[in-house]
RNA sequence: CGGAGUGUAGCGCAGCCUGGUAGCGCAUCUGCUUUGGGAGCAGAGGGCCGGGGGUUCGAAUCCCUCCACUCCGACCA
C-alpha cells in the first residue's frame, strides 16, 4: 500500500482524553476514532489489526473442532424472559423498542439465542457434542467505559457454546477450549495465564480467566512464579487425545494463579508474584443453567430425555488490540508482534525529489509486493524525520529506509522496530532477507 | 450513580477572575528554498467561544439550565 493512497490520520500530540499507552497510540496512529463514550469507528490501520486478530482466533477455533456461525446483534426480549435474565441483567443491557412496541435488546452475550438454535435442531445424543462459535459485536452499557477499546461499550467478541450429554463430555469440551485459548494468545505474541475465576452472574462452577500481565491491567492477580517457565503453548497436544489433553490441563491448572476474588493467601505458594492483568478471555462450564430453563434436551441411547450440559467461552477480540499494545510498546509508539502487524514492512523514500531514489523505491516496493510481503510504502514528500517518527509510531516490525546516500553504495537501511537495530543491506539482498526471516 | 474536572479553528492550549474588534503553537492551502530522525522564509484560509435562556448599551467572559466528554470510586469480555 502506498501511503499517498492510504488513510492514515496520525497525530503528533497526545489526545487529552487518553490516559494509557494503548489508547493514546491507537488514537495517534490513526487506528480508531471515538464517536461516543466507549464507541469507536475503526480506521484502515485499526481494522487491519482487528481482522488479523480475528483470523487467528477463527483459525484456532476451527482447529479445535468448533463450527462458525453468526448470530444477530439485535435480539428479542422473549428469549431472555425465558431464561430469567431479562430482569436479572440490569442496566448493562441496552434495551430497545421497535416500531411495533416489541421489546428488543442489543445483545450483550448469546447464551439464550444459541440455546434456542440448538434446542430446535438437536434432538438426539447422536447429534452431540456441538461447539458453535461466532465473532460478533456486542454491547454492554458499562457504567464507565474507559481506556479506549480496552473497556468499550461496543466491542467485538468471539463467543462459543458447547453442548454435551454428560459432565465428563462437557469437561472435555472445556479442556479443548483451554488449549485453544492458550494457542490463540501465543500466536499473537502474548502470554496469557489461565486463572481460577469467579463465575459471576453467568453462573456455574468451573471457570478460568485468561490474563495478560501488564502494569495498566485493571485487576490484581496472584500467580506462582512457576508460570514464567510453564509451557503455555500447548505444543504437540492433540485435541483428539482425551487423556493427553486431560493431563496437560491438569498439570497447568494445578499451578497457582488466581484473580483477586479467588485469591486465597493461605493456600498460595511461596514464590508468589502479585501483578496487574488484563482479561482477554474467559471460559465457563455452567452445566444446565440455560438448557434447563429453556428446555434444551435430547434423548439418550436409552430413549430417556437428558438436559444438555453447557459451557461458554469468550475472547475479547477488540480488547486484544489494546492488550497487545499494552504488552508491546515503547516511548516512540507501538511495537506490533509480526503475526498481528497491519503491515510487516514500512518502506520509506527519504528523498522523493531525487529521481534515482524514487525509482529504486518503486522497484523495491514492487519486488516486496510480488514476494507476498505486506508493505506500507511512504512515498509522500514529507520530511525524512517525519517519516521515521511515523513509522516508529505505527510500529511495523521492519523499516526499510532508502535515501541517496546509501543508494549510491547500492545499500538500504533495515531497522528492526522491536530492538531498534539497524543494518545496511544491499538492495539486491533485501527482499530475500525479509522473505526468509 | 456519587465525587472532581473540561468543552474556544482539524489537534494541543491561552483568554474568563476584572464584560468592550477572538488569540498562540502545530496541522492545512499557495509560492520559493529544503530533504538520512517530526525543515526554513513569505503569504493565505479556517470559529454560532458545546446548546438554550437570562443580566447588560455590549457576553467566550457574569447568572440559570440542559448536553457532551474525561478522570477517581462501586460494576464488567
Amino acid at each position: 500500500m502506498r501511503l499517498s493512497n492510504y488513510f492514515l490520520p496520525t497525530l503528533k500530540e497526545d489526545p487529552k482524553e487518553a490516559e494509557i499507552a494503548s489508547h493514546k497510540y491507537m488514537l495517534r496512529a490513526g487506528m480508531i476514532k471515538q464517536t461516543s463514550a466507549g464507541i469507536y469507528s475503526w480506521l484502515p490501520l485499526g481494522i487491519k489489526v482487528l481482522q488479523k486478530i480475528e483470523n487467528i482466533v477463527r483459525d484456532e477455533q476451527n482447529k479445535s473442532g468448533a463450527n462458525e456461525i453468526l448470530m444477530p446483534t439485535i435480539q428479542s426480549a422473549d428469549l431472555w424472559k425465558e431464561s430469567g435474565r431479562y430482569d436479572a441483567y440490569g442496566k448493562e443491557m441496552l434495551r430497545i423498542t421497535d416500531r411495533h412496541e416489541r421489546e428488543m435488546l442489543y445483545g450483550p452475550t448469546n447464551e439464550e439465542m444459541i440455546t434456542d438454535i440448538v434446542r430446535s435442531h438437536v434432538k438426539s445424543y447422536r447429534d452431540l457434542p456441538q461447539n458453535l462459535y461466532h465473532i460478533q459485536w456486542k454491547f454492554r452499557d458499562e457504567i464507565r467505559p474507559r481506556f479506549g477499546v480496552m473497556r468499550g461499550r461496543e466491542f467485538l467478541m468471539k463467543d462459543n457454546y458447547s453442548f454435551d450429554l454428560t459432565y465428563e463430555d462437557a469437561l472435555y469440551s472445556y479442556q479443548k477450549m483451554y488449549l485453544a485459548y492458550l494457542r490463540t494468545f501465543t500466536r499473537m505474541g502474548l502470554q496469557a495465564i489461565p486463572m481460577a475465576a469467579d463465575t459471576g452472574p453467568i453462573g456455574g462452577d468451573l471457570s478460568h480467566e485468561f490474563i495478560v500481565l501488564a502494569e495498566t491491567g485493571e485487576s490484581e492477580v496472584y500467580v506462582d512464579k512457576a508460570w514464567m517457565q510453564a509451557d503455555t503453548t500447548g505444543d504437540g497436544i492433540d485435541y483428539g487425545n482425551k487423556r493427553q489433553l486431560g493431563n496437560y490441563y491438569k498439570a497447568l491448572s494445578s499451578i497457582y494463579a488466581a484473580t483477586d476474588e479467588k485469591h486465597d493467601a493461605a493456600n498460595a505458594p511461596k514464590d508468589l508474584i502479585t501483578a496487574r492483568g488484563i482479561e482477554v478471555g474467559h471460559i465457563f462450564y455452567f452445566g444446565t443453567k440455560y438448557s434447563e430453563s429453556m428446555g434444551a434436551k435430547v434423548q439418550d441411547s436409552n430413549g430417556k430425555m437428558v438436559t444438555l450440559e453447557m459451557g461458554s467461552y469468550g475472547i475479547g477480540v477488540s480488547r486484544l488490540v489494546g492488550a497487545i499494545i499494552e504488552a508491546s510498546h515503547d516511548e516512540n509508539g507501538i511495537i506490533w508482534p509480526e503475526e498481528v502487524a497491519p503491515f510487516s514492512i514500512g518502506l520509506m523514500n527519504l528523498k522523493p525529489v531525487d529521481r534515482a531514489c524514487s525509482e529504486a523505491c518503486d522497484e523495491l516496493y514492487k519486488k516486496f509486493t510480488d514476494a507476498g510481503l505486506e508493505v506500507l510504502y511512504d512515498d509522500t514528500d514529507s520530511g525524512a524525520g517525519a517519516k521515521f517518527a511515523n513509522m516508529d509510531l505505527i510500529g511495523l516490525p521492519w523499516q526499510v529506509a532508502i535515501g541517496p546516500k546509501s543508494l549510491e553504495k547500492g545499500m538500504v537501511e533495515l531497522k528492526k522496530r522491536k530492538t531498534g537495530e539497524k543494518h545496511e543491506v544491499s538492495i539486491d539482498a533485501i527482499t530475500e532477507k525479509l522473505t526468509g526471516k
